[in-house]
DNA sequence: ACTGGCGGGACACCCCGTTCCT
DNA sequence: AGGAACGGGGTGTCCCGCCAGT
């Protein structure tokens, strides 16, 4: 029935369901109809804030990619603070949530949606580039603060923890690892660049 | 692409049709019609050789995990010679060409074929855990070799070396990796574990 | 925005832009959005003035009935003035103008829009019935006047008159018919019952 | 299921099963996927045939085009045989059987569609355009037989008939005119052209 | 009283995996 | 082996009727 009434942020309401058809279903269950079906909204709708399906997964993919940016921030603030391994295997387990290794999953599957994303860039898989990105600056900051030695090199260290990340995170499909396994592959990877004990 | 499969058969033939639209149209092109038509058969001969085509493309994922067992196997004589970072590169250039990477994203979006590749296993990707377990048996060759250290955990570095080498050859979309770039990572995450400069 | 003043006859708006669009872009082209839209007012103020989308439509083939009805009283008013063809001829042009072959379109697509006009009588269709009843009543007083034989059969000649007029507009689609094509027809099909050169 | 067999003539087929709904639903009723279901053939079937669902439509309206065609041909070939009323009349009957009434008024709901059957003639509605020419040859050689007068005017004459035919059929809701009644109306157009009691 | 967003249903068109007769 | 056909599903689009607001 019609409610006659205008919805509120129908944009995040639809966002909201697809991620939930996503983690429920998987990404092949992702098609227009089960997302408004989810969002329990008429499909007009979805078409009245995306011109297309595929500009619906872009916008999909794009969340996950400003949720990186988000922890990417959160993750520069504790610079100085904590363990170097700690904060990375932290932000690891953030960015490589369900929630996101599908929406890496969705991205990798589907490549062209990248190029709805970024227009002139160099190209680059949404979700997975950000993430080095954020990673390298911490590490940066890092070397800054003097707990990672000067002659490491911040962007391998950051492609290396991204990586890894996401491949424990893939690798596993019963579950998400466990909070020791990410840590130990971290501290593999950062040892010989980490000045001391953090 | 060479495969030194004689294509004089079907099944060989579908199976290098099917790498073929996966290199040059993406995973989300790989379909039953554009199989046959790149092999220039008729639609129903995928059904003759295959029982689904589920099946088929678990036997396509099954060539690339052949492959990689036949990398790991050539890894596996290089303990002791070469260089450490020099024999892992090499290794992961050679996983993750244009088709391995292509064959990854696949694997990765249909989870549901490694069901069909293990029986009874633990869940696993394919292609990657298959890489891991072979870089393991390297770097744990080398460690009893005595070119890495006894206290550095192989399957860690392991872990490392093969997600860090995806990322490197999936976050570029226009091309694969320079091998500069994969020595230099390769480096970083190695060096901690390295006795001397292997 | 609502303005909080009365439109001004809110029913005669709808229809007169319902006749707007049927004209211009035909009888497949009036749906209930068009109208609004045409009549630049809220979709649901044609359920204000009307319970269903039908029954505008009836309510616009009534209008076209009614005018036929006029047009069969001024008709019937010449009886024994000017002469027989021309005001046959002179009818036929006002039925069949633009509009009325419009909804006589309509009416013939829609035939289920009879039933809501005609409540218990025989089926008919309703602009064209009612056009033959009266071209039959105009043909009769021309009969009792003397200027039509006595042995000619009003209602198969109003029949015959009504049937060729809407073909003969109909089946110009650029265009109306020029008044000497239709003074030829009539004059065809009543030269045998004329009394004389009326 | 799939059956493997190619079918018979599947235009043919569904053609036929759209004559069968137009008959039995009504014109609304017209829907691929209603032809599709009543030919019990698969959806994707008419689009194999047919590149539109327009073009089914048309072609649906040109058969009875042709069938027109072939009145007219038996018609031409009565000429001198039998009489000139009953001649038209059965031409008549044939034309506007309950088939060709309802494609007359899918042509005149439609109208879009008489553009794809001719492309750069002069726009006339498909079947009633063609029923007036060959009515209109019927009675020019009946008037070069002598059975109808040399100052008669064929093309009015066949218009007259036509367009009566057409009403009188399509007047009648619950069924076609019963055979007396066209017989009465055609006299009564033709009664002045006839030379004698033909 | 009028507005306009929404629900729900249907439609055309398209594609996919699959079957099976020729 | 070839290829026509099948059934199911998906997308984008339209349309009608409803109704909470303003």
């Amino acid at each position: 029935m019609p409610t006659g009434v205008a919805l509120q942020d129908g944009r995040g309401r639809l966002l909201a369901a697809g991620e939930r058809v996503l983690l429920r279903d998987g990404p092949a269950a992702l098609t227009s109809r089960s997302v408004t079906d989810e969002a329990d909204v008429a499909k007009g709708l979805l078409h009245r804030y995306f011109s297309d399906f595929d500009e619906f997964l872009t916008a999909l993919v794009q969340t996950q990619t400003e949720a990186v940016e988000v922890i990417s921030t959160d993750l520069l603030g504790r610079v100085g603070s904590g363990t170097v391994v700690g904060n990375v295997s932290m932000a690891l387990s953030r960015i490589f949530d369900a929630r996101g290794l599908a929406l890496v999953r969705l991205a990798l599957f589907r490549l062209d949606l990248a190029t709805r994303l970024r227009s002139e860039d160099e190209p680059a898989i949404p979700i997975l580039a950000n993430a080095v990105a954020g990673m390298e600056e911490y590490l940066t900051g890092e070397q800054r603060a003097g707990r990672i030695k000067v002659d490491a090199a911040p962007f391998r260290l950051a492609q290396a923890v991204i990586g890894t990340g996401h491949l424990l995170s893939a690798g596993e499909l019963g579950g998400l690892p466990d909070k020791s396994a990410i840590d130990e592959v971290v501290e593999a990877i950062l040892v010989a660049a980490l000045n001391g004990p953090y």
